[in-house]
RNA sequence: GGUCCCAUCGUCUAGGGGUUAGGACACCAGAUUUUCAUUCUGGUAACACGGGUUCGAUUCCCGUUGGGACUACCA
């Protein structure tokens, strides 16, 4: 029975590394963190993982922030809205880590090791599949080798050293997965990680455990790529005697790419045109610019329902959930344990969804804002009316502007295949004694343009069905758009009757 | 190579010892729309393979194959 949670406060944290900018698969682990959290009334917590002073990047931990407000995921405690366990960002925590590494050393838990890079490359070199363990250890430079004395010196004359776990042999470590079950490996297989670094900062393995523990969490939920070292955590906190109170681990399955397998990377959402952060991105070294799921028109509902489902379903045939029903069917029990490949028609359908569903007042905005840009005024009961035209046809907010400028700015030139097939004799005809009536309709509604088109039909000897491509290619340039006499109505009768003149002369020249 | 994880339509997935293996996206067809889109209806399409266990396996077990992750003083 998985009461557990019920009796501890649920304390999950999402701990991203300010590398860059953050992956949507570091998004979609957040939000499992985060919907654990409110599921159960627990606390999200957002800890910032900056022990690689190498890999910094400025600007990144502003990234993340801004990232989870646009999705709607909030933190609670952490980086951001602080919180009774501050610091939480990993580097200012630097002296908490080697007091907890100098208990294990004290401990016989975890050694000095004084090895250089080469001294290590040599090792590896001399055997095949060699790692720093039970085997090697004792041919290297480290407190289990040199005398006391010695490491004595070495460190009081500040010699460059690291921490390592000492690792016995023998022995099953046990990771029990919320996902993925048991889990055992041999210590056999394991080698003795560096715990700090030779900088003085820890690693992610020592930082990780020491601050789960400090900081309460009771669920560790996290990306599939730490299940191999998973192992060494739980062996840290059987180390440090933690293991009553060691967080469960839930080992969250891995976002592919659409296409083949392997991880979804930048650079297969390049390669195939699809954003692959959640904002707008500027590498600061290489100046170079990503473009964000939120700037390519995704909304954040969008992104949270699609990505969600995205290794988790509700086990119902429910498909489109808000936030708050999100949190009320989510569970980790629902989570599968493969793979999934990042499909962006998904997310699409997913985005057209959530669009269509806003009030038509919210989508008119998105194309005045378009239009104020342009420097187009245009009436809010206009924008209204285009912007009811055009709603079944969009799937992102700019398509406003992009299907919808046509209202707006005549065409100048006219689709060549649909003038080829549809301009005729017949048409020409029909649309001359048309754009001499059109104008003249003051108050032109779609119904009325549709009776006047049918009349001179008549008058003309014209089957409607023949001459109407060439009245829509007259009116847009092209083939597609909304109902055409919705779109007269848009247009007015004096623009009309403007823009078939226009047709007529440039067309008939040809 | 080693360790670990995984395996149902093209994709996301439901299901589970006996089912017409269900849904969604995508795709295809028809209807509606005097265009395109929408909408509606219908359709194509899956249990990787081989052994067990069993009266019966897609489901349970083992193996194979395939895929993935990890294999740094990165996270």
């Amino acid at each position: 029975m998985y009461l557990w949670p019920l009796m501890t406060k649920v304390r999950v944290r999402f701990a991203p590394s300010p590398t860059g900018a953050l992956h949507i698969g570091g998004i979609r682990t957040a939000l499992y963190n985060f919907l654990l959290a409110r599921k159960t009334g627990g606390t999200m917590i957002l800890r910032i993982e900056d022990t690689d002073q190498t890999r910094f990047v400025p600007g990144a931990e502003k990234y993340i922030l801004e990232s989870l407000a646009w999705v709607g995921i909030k933190i609670d405690e952490g980086v951001g809205p602080g919180g009774p366990h501050a610091p939480y960002r990993q580097s200012e925590r630097k002296d908490i880590y080697s007091r907890y590494a100098s208990q294990l050393v004290a401990d016989g838990k975890a050694y000095y090791a004084f090895d250089t890079e080469a001294d290590l490359e040599e090792m590896r070199k001399r055997t095949p599949n060699a790692q720093y363990d039970a085997a090697t250890r004792m041919s290297m430079k480290n407190a289990l080798t040199l005398s006391k004395e010695e490491v004595s010196s070495r460190i009081a004359g500040g010699a460059p050293h690291v921490v390592r776990l000492l690792v016995s042999p023998g022995q099953e470590v046990l990771v029990n997965d919320l996902i993925r079950g048991e889990v055992n490996v041999s210590t056999s297989q394991l080698d003795d990680k560096v715990l700090m670094k030779s900088d003085g900062m820890p690693t992610y393995h020592l930082a990780n455990v020491v601050d789960d523990h400090l900081m309460e969490i009771s669920h560790v939920i996290r990306g599939e790529e730490w299940l191999p070292s998973a192992p060494h955590h739980v062996l840290l906190y059987k180390a440090f005697g933690w293991e009553s109170s060691m967080p469960r681990f839930a080992h969250l399955p891995l976002l592919l790419k659409p296409d083949g397998n392997g991880k979804l990377s930048k650079r297969d959402a390049d390669r195939m045109g699809f954003p692959i952060f959640p904002l707008n991105w500027t590498d600061p070294k290489t100046n170079e610019t990503s473009t964000g799921f939120r700037e390519t028109g995704y909304l954040p509902e969008a992104m949270i329902n699609f990505l969600v489902m995205l290794g988790w379903n509700p086990g119902t045939p429910q498909e489109i959930f808000s936030q708050a029903e999100l949190i009320e069917a989510f569970s980790l029990e629902r989570v599968g344990k493969a793979g999934a490949k990042f499909d962006i028609l998904k997310a699409q359908w997913y985005n057209q969804h959530y669009l269509r569903a806003k009030p038509i007042a919210e989508l008119s905005e998105y194309l005045l804002s378009a239009l104020k840009n342009q420097n187009i005024s245009c009436s809010a009961d206009r924008a209204i009316q285009i912007v009811t035209a055009l709603k079944d046809r969009v799937t992102y907010p700019q398509d406003f502007w992009e299907q919808g400028k046509l209202f707006f700015v005549a065409p100048d030139k006219f689709d060549d295949a649909a003038v080829s097939r549809k301009w005729n004799a017949e048409a020409v005809k029909f649309l001359k004694a048309f754009r001499d009536e059109v104008g003249k309709e003051p108050g032109l509604n779609a119904e009325r343009a549709k009776g006047l088109m049918e009349e001179v039909a008549v008058s003309q000897a014209v089957k409607p069905g023949q001459v109407l491509a060439a009245l829509r290619i007259a009116l847009t340039g092209g083939m597609a758009g909304p109902d055409l006499m919705q779109t007269i109505e848009i247009l007015g009768g004096e623009e009309t009757a403007r823009r078939i003149a226009f047709a007529l002369q440039s067309l008939s020249a040809s």
